[in-house]
DNA sequence: CGAGAATTTGAATCTCTTCAATCTGCGTGG
DNA sequence: CCACGCAGATTGAAGAGATTCAAATTCTCG
């Protein structure tokens, strides 16, 4: 408890719907998320919108923003949001390879963009829904946030049908046939999968794709 | 002419349908793509295919490999293939980024996937087309291989359909109809664009997106 | 408690898919 | 030189999955 006070100079907060960077900025900081989610898209101007990235609490917001000059797709708040603000050398691409684990959250983050390509060009609804549960429920987990079966899921079926690439209106029909067949159970920002198996099959993954 | 004695012992050859990297190998090579081109994709159980990246003459083959531990999307030849083999340090991932033009093309590859992840989850059947054909002609271009307002595209319609996340029908019952509006021409492997701005428009692209 | 946001429902419609069959271009072998 | 075979392109008809629009209901939060 002592050391925050140290820590918290670094402490930035965000409300639903705030930017964490706009379309055309160039980011000078990386955002460490303590607490709350966040997401990352794209308008077209007739505004449909599509979730190009989801960050948990843990993720780093975001390790692609050492590779690009500008940030050409905005970042905004889902929720209330707590990060660590982690300053980023623009002038130094290689400093942020010595990160502890920035490598490895830049692979993760990529393949899963290759995850979602491959979900959103070829998968059907309940295929995209199974597949975006379940990840989003193991990277609960891996942070420590899952209880037993359970987990968070701030998401609006909005935000989920801008992620699949589908309507909320087919999102709130497909949800309610995936719960009537018990595979899984989703209110009030809650989840819960009572058998990760039979939500893995329906979610068309190869034995050997991570979630 | 001279200088090709020594450059060629790193020459290498593939034939279509045969892999640069299979599925969960260790790629220990890059590929500087000279002449051909190939693709990375996922295959589903039930033979559902995803085209997750394009790579033409000029290309990196691949820029995301420098980041993983194993190449979990096989990449394929599509037509005769010449490349230059780049050997890659395993052991120590920031000899790549000292590469000339390393990062940049990691960048490009990255922000290529978010734009087709864009593309795949909101975008219709002619915008698709439209966007993926302008990519491909904008690169072609860039590579020095477009000769006025065409260029050659050796995919067949089923490459096109997994690329863009549609069937084959449909890509070609589609395309007709844009030919039949004059917004392209192609055939025998060969694209014509008579009016960039048009086929832009037909894109869906917002006035900052490079193609 | 009231108001706005989110979810749910219904009905009609549309885009895209599916399944087949046919046609075309092209290299190969007789 | 032509027939064969095969991959790719094209066409048609029928159907499925997802969208659209609008209204009603429920939730959430000040």
């Amino acid at each position: 408890m002592l050391n925050q006070i140290a820590a918290s100079e670094d402490l930035v907060f965000f409300r639903p719907h705030q930017f964490l960077t706009r379309e055309n900025e160039r980011p000078d900081a990386l955002f460490d998320i303590v607490e709350g989610w966040a997401c990352r898209h794209r308008l077209l101007s007739d505004g449909r919108r599509q979730i190009t990235a989801l960050y948990l609490p843990g993720d780093l917001c975001d390790p692609l923003w050492s590779l690009t000059s500008t940030c050409n797709e905005p970042v905004v708040a889902l929720t209330n949001i707590r990060a660590t603000r982690r300053t980023l050398n623009v002038a130094d691409g290689y400093i942020l390879d010595r990160q502890k684990g920035f490598s490895t959250r830049l692979a993760e983050s990529v393949e899963r963009q290759s995850n979602w390509l491959v979900s959103l060009g070829r998968k059907t609804a309940v295929e995209r829904l199974a597949h975006l549960l379940l990840e989003l429920f193991e990277r609960m987990r891996r942070a420590g946030l899952a209880y037993g079966q359970q987990c968070a899921l701030p998401l609006t079926q909005m935000d989920i049908a801008d992620a699949t690439g589908l309507t909320a209106v087919h999102v709130n029909r497909t949800l309610q046939s995936m719960r009537s067949k018990g595979v899984l159970e989703l209110h009030s920002k809650w989840l819960r999968i009572p058998d990760l198996g039979a939500l893995r099959d329906l979610a068309a993954l190869g034995p050997n794709d991570a979630v």
